[in-house]
DNA sequence: CTGGGGACGGGGCCC
DNA sequence: AGGGCCCCGTCCCCA
């Protein structure tokens, strides 16, 4: 019995030991795998770190090839020392802002919220989208670098529909400058993103570093104030104009400045810095409720050349990039976001028209920035899939008459901003910049639609009325649109004015030639 | 073909 | 008289 139980003790030992080395065993095994499944994840991962900085690497090249070879086109006579202004605005559907720097000005699209997440958002704002920023300065030179600069802001929409806002810095106020182009220009930059955030609804504005090395605050005065600009805001007239006086209505949320990594990208002897507006997205619900058909391009947006410079009594030239956004964050590699570096230079190349018919022309009145250029050759971007249409509105509005000096045999003093099409009224110059601007003060009471024009209004509600003032003298068909009977009427005329140079086939209107011509002869064209 | 919006020019009225 | 403002007509484009 004794024996039985030592051999069963034993068993029950000898038992432990295997159990506790299969465990062991076990254990090692999973350690091991469990190691080389480390390993291989981090190898893994170091080759994505790889990667992805290798595309970003070839991303930043791509586009800065890209700029240079556009630069070189443009500016065949470019100097080494010419100074490049690596800038990116980026406009948006009914947003705008634009900058004034004394004689200088900086045109200021809003743009669609594409900037990073971690921009400042002014959130704390329950109205709506339209504000202007401007920054004037009165004489910026004469000021020197102390100089004051005045930031404009306007919101056209909301609780306040006429509250406009001037916002005043510099060293009239006691301050320093704000963030404006000549006074990053003359001060170095460190490496790092800058924003300037305006804090709506508050008696004051603060323009908020990012960085949180700067924080300017700005007091602001009210502009005017008004009726319901919905009523009629083209009523608010063609005041004379004046350089340091103009305003737009925008909707920027946040001025942001860069300054950040321009150095990578090129020597430069000047410093640059690129802004960009943005809309707050939360406040863009009207916007998008109302005309963000986005398949149609309404969304408007709008991106321009920057039309910022240097010093305009020295030589240096100054290369304008749109769209470039370089973002160095930490040790974070270079991002260049080329989304609109490429083909498309009708911007600068207006810009450049405008130089020369402002250097032709000096009877103009104008506020457009661009007659700060002077040796400065605006590289400018193509634009994307919205920005498209806008640009083939602008282009469109330049066929029909643009330039300042087009048509008409009305002097065309006012010249717009954007593409220096001439207009006899700073308020027929107005309505039209709406076409850069996306800025549409006419709603329509039954639908969420809104409108540039009170005229295209007036013709919109027909829809909701139901009234066809134009009818066909030949069969009963009503029309809403004069337009529209007119080309009902070619049905009963056969009339066909549009005829297919490549195959003498005649179409109604120029539109269905163009799709024939798209369909039949797209390899020719 | 129709419906409808974008944009512009011109004319009339008013100040 | 001239400029500003408003309205209308028109062209163009797209769905």
């Amino acid at each position: 019995m004794a024996n039985c139980m030592v051999f069963h003790t034993q068993i029950a030992s000898i038992m432990e030991v295997l159990a506790n080395a299969a465990v062991a065993e076990i254990c090692k095994l999973v350690d091991d795998d469990y190691a080389v499944f480390r390993l291989e994840i981090s190898q893994s991962q170091k080759e994505n770190r790889g990667l992805r900085r290798k595309l970003q690497l070839m991303d930043w090249k791509v586009a800065r090839e890209r700029a240079e070879r556009t630069i070189r086109e443009r500016v065949p006579a470019c100097r080494p020392s010419s100074v490049k202004f690596v800038d990116r605005y980026r406009g948006m559907a009914r947003g705008e802002g634009h900058l004034t720097v004394g004689h200088r000005s900086i045109v200021k699209p809003a743009g669609p919220n594409v900037w990073r997440d971690d921009q400042p958002i002014d959130e704390g704002s329950g109205t709506s989208t339209q504000h202007v920023i401007g920054i004037e300065s009165a004489d910026a030179e004469a000021a020197g670098p102390g100089g004051s600069s005045l930031v404009k802001q306007e919101r056209t929409e909301g609780d306040d529909p006429q509250h406009s806002r001037d916002i005043q810095t510099g060293a009239a106020a006691g301050m320093a400058p704000p963030v404006a182009m000549d006074v990053l220009a003359t001060t170095p930059q460190p490496r790092t993103r800058r924003s300037i955030t305006e804090v709506s609804g508050t008696p004051k504005a603060v323009l908020k570093s990012e960085t949180d090395t700067e924080t300017l605050t700005v007091s602001r005065r009210l502009l005017h104030t008004g009726s319901d600009h919905r009523s009629d805001p083209e009523r608010l007239g063609c005041p004379p104009a004046s350089g340091s006086e103009y305003f737009l209505h925008g909707s920027p949320r946040t001025v942001h400045s860069h300054q950040d990594s321009v150095d990578a990208l090129e020597t430069v002897n000047y410093p640059s810095c690129s802004y960009t507006t943005e809309m707050d997205p939360g406040k863009m619900t009207l916007g998008l409720e109302t005309q963000t058909d986005l398949s149609r391009g309404d969304w408007n947006q709008y991106s321009s050349s920057l039309y910022s410079e240097g010093p305009l009594d020295k030589k240096e030239e100054v290369i304008a990039v749109d769209e470039v956004t370089v973002k160095v964050e930490g040790d974070a590699p270079l991002i260049w976001n080329e989304t609109h570096l490429g083909e498309g230079h009708s911007q600068g190349r207006d810009f450049l028209d405008y130089r020369e018919s402002l250097e032709t022309n000096p009877d103009v009145t104008t506020h457009s920035p661009l007659h700060t250029l002077r040796d400065h050759e605006p590289v400018s971007t193509s634009m994307g899939p919205s920005d498209q249409v806008l640009n083939s509105k602008v282009q469109k509005a330049k066929a029909q008459g643009g330039g300042p000096t087009s048509g008409g045999s009305k002097v065309k003093r006012f010249l717009c901003m954007f593409c220096n099409k001439g207009f006899s009224c700073l308020q027929k110059v107005e309505i039209h910049q709406r076409v850069h601007t996306g800025e549409k003060p006419f709603s329509c009471t039954h639908c969420h639609m809104r409108f540039a024009e009170a005229g295209n209004l007036k013709r919109h509600q027909r829809v909701h009325t139901g009234e066809k003032p134009y009818s066909c003298p030949q069969c009963h068909m009503r029309f809403a649109q004069s337009g529209n009977l007119k080309m009902h009427l070619k049905v009963h005329t056969g009339e066909r004015p549009f005829a297919c140079t490549y195959c003498r086939k005649r179409f109604s209107e120029r539109s269905y030639l163009r799709i024939h011509q798209q369909k039949n002869h797209s390899t020719i064209t």
